[in-house]
DNA sequence: GTCTATAAATGGATAGAC
DNA sequence: GTCTATCCATTTATAGAC
C-alpha cells in the first residue's frame, strides 16, 4: 500500500483492474442483483478469495467500480472543457465528447448513467449531484453570467441543454437509433442552444 | 373471471389491488430486487398463498403493475392532446401532465419512468418504445408535417422538445429542486419549443 | 495473496388444510 | 380463495490450507 505512484504494477492490481473490468460487464449487462460474486468469480476466471481479498464485500466493489467511472467522466469532461471558450462551445463539446463515450465504451454509460446506484449503494448521493453534471450547470451559469444565456432559472437551462442529448444517449443504448450516435452531436446541440441563447 | 364490466369489486378483487399497491410503494421506494414477497405479505397484510393466488410469480406481479401504470400514464396523455390543438399547445399540456403526475404519484413515476425494467422483465421492450413515449413522438411528427416545427431529425425533435421536461421530472423525484415542479412549466416548455419552432 | 470448501441466511415458490 | 408451514435453491461471506 505504499508504492509510489508509477511504480510497476503489481499482479495483484492486475487481478483487481480484472476483477472491476468483469464487475462492469456483467453489472452493466444483467444488473447488480442480477450479477452473483459466483458470476464475476467464473467470468474473471479468479477465486472468491481473490474477491474478498480486494474488496470487503459486493457492494464496496460497486461503489470502487461505480467512483472509478465517475472520475474518469469527470476527467474526459473537464479536459473537453478546457480546449474551448464561450458557452455554447463548452457545452458543445461536451455533448460530443459524452456521445463519443457512450459510442466507445457503452457499458462504462450504461452503468453510470442508467443504473438506480441508490437501489445498492446506499448513502450514495443521486447521479444529478455528482462531479460530471455539476460542471455541465457551472458551465451554463457561466453563460448565464456573461450574457450568453439569457436569464432563466438555472435548472431550467442546464436540463434544456443537456436533457436532450441525455435522452439521445438513454435511446442509443436502447438500440433504437437508425444512425450512428455522434452523427446527431451538432443537430441536438444547436437545437438545445437555440433553447436558452438571448 | 366471467364478470362483465361494472359487476360489483369481489374481494378477491380488492385483494389484489392492495397487493399492488403494496407492491408500487415498495417496489419504488426499495427496487424490485430490494423488495421480497415476504416484504410485501407483510406490508399488505396478507398471505404467501393470496400472493401466489393472484400472480404466477413475484416477476409477473411486477409486470402486470407496470403494464397497468403505463396504460394509466397512456390514458392521461391521450386525454391531455385531445383538449389541444396545435403541436406547441399539445406538448405544453403533456408536460404539464407529466408534472403533476410526477407530484401527485411520485411513486408511480419512480416506477414507470426511472427503473430498469429490463433487468427483472426479460423481454419487456425497453421503456422509449411504450406508447407513451410513441404519442410524444407523433405529436412532434405531424408538428413538422404541419410545418409548426422545423424539418430536422424526428427522434432529435422529440428528444428537444420533451427531454429537459424529463430531466427535471428526474431532478424531482431526487428532491433537488427549489420549488414545486408545476412551477417550472411554462419556462420548460417555452425554452424546449424554441429549440424545434422554425 | 490466492485458493477450496463450507457456513449461515435468505429468497422464491409449493403443498395441502380450511 | 385464503391460510400456514415448509422445501429447496441460491447467495453472500468466512475459515483455514497453501
Amino acid at each position: 500500500m505504499m508504492r509510489a505512484n508509477g511504480e510497476a504494477r503489481t499482479k495483484g492490481d492486475d487481478l483487481r483492474e480484472k476483477i472491476l473490468a468483469t464487475a462492469l460487464d456483467l453489472f452493466s449487462t444483467h444488473g447488480y442483483f442480477n450479477t452473483s460474486i459466483q458470476d464475476i468469480r467464473r467470468k474473471a476466471d479468479v477465486s472468491t478469495g481473490a474477491i474478498y481479498h480486494h474488496f470487503q464485500n459486493k457492494e464496496a466493489l460497486a461503489k470502487s467500480l461505480y467512483e472509478s467511472l465517475l472520475r474518469q467522466m469527470e476527467d474526459a469532461i473537464v479536459q473537453e472543457c478546457q480546449q474551448c471558450s464561450g458557452c455554447f462551445n463548452q457545452s458543445r463539446a461536451i455533448i460530443d465528447r459524452l456521445f463519443r463515450l457512450t459510442v466507445e465504451q457503452p457499458k462504462v454509460m450504461q452503468f453510470v448513467l442508467l443504473a438506480q446506484h441508490r437501489e445498492y449503494l446506499p448513502g450514495e448521493p443521486p447521479i444529478c449531484s455528482s462531479r460530471p453534471f455539476q460542471i455541465m450547470r457551472q458551465v451554463i451559469e457561466q453563460g448565464m453570467a456573461a450574457g450568453e444565456v439569457r436569464q432563466m432559472e438555472l435548472w431550467v437551462a442546464a436540463t434544456t441543454m443537456f436533457g436532450g442529448a441525455l435522452r439521445m444517449m438513454n435511446l442509443y443504448l436502447d438500440e433504437v437509433l437508425e444512425y450512428p450516435l455522434p452523427d446527431y452531436t451538432d443537430e441536438v446541440a444547436n437545437a438545445a442552444w437555440r433553447g436558452i441563447c438571448p
